[in-house]
DNA sequence: AAACTGACTAATA
DNA sequence: CTATTAGCCAGTT
């Protein structure tokens, strides 16, 4: 099974550049693994994300896919809470599910 | 140590 | 935009 987040890894890059999403705005995988060092560990975050556990005060709600769609995990109904997070955060989702990437797509300032 | 798994992305059609 | 294929990394067994 996954281990725990407080386990020391390589996930606490993933997520130190989670939690640094400000409100309003959405990462995707490929995003906060750049910025965790691993541009090509986007299978890392979300597999980091799976072994997330409830109670962590992380927004793991605004890591989306490169197309700004809410990925969906074994429980479906995870992914639904998580666009009606995004939602209740001023964000407009798509018919299709996704965000305008174009506008809400956080850019980490220098 | 090797194989399997997976909230992904890029390339191609 | 979607569908399919391949590659990638770290954790689990």
């Amino acid at each position: 099974m996954a281990a725990d987040p407080r386990t020391p890894s390589a996930w606490a890059a993933i997520y130190a550049q989670v939690q640094r999403i400000p409100y309003g705005r959405v990462a995707t995988y490929g995003q906060i693994a750049a910025l965790a060092g691993k541009p090509r560990g986007a299978r890392q975050v979300g597999y980091a994300l799976y072994a997330l556990p409830v109670d962590s005060s992380l927004p793991w709600h605004r890591v989306v896919n490169h197309r700004g769609a809410i990925s969906q995990r074994a429980e479906s109904d995870a992914a639904e809470e998580q666009q009606l997070l995004l939602e209740a955060e001023g964000l407009n989702i798509g018919d299709n599910g996704c965000v305008d990437l174009r506008r809400y797509r956080w850019t980490p300032e220098p």
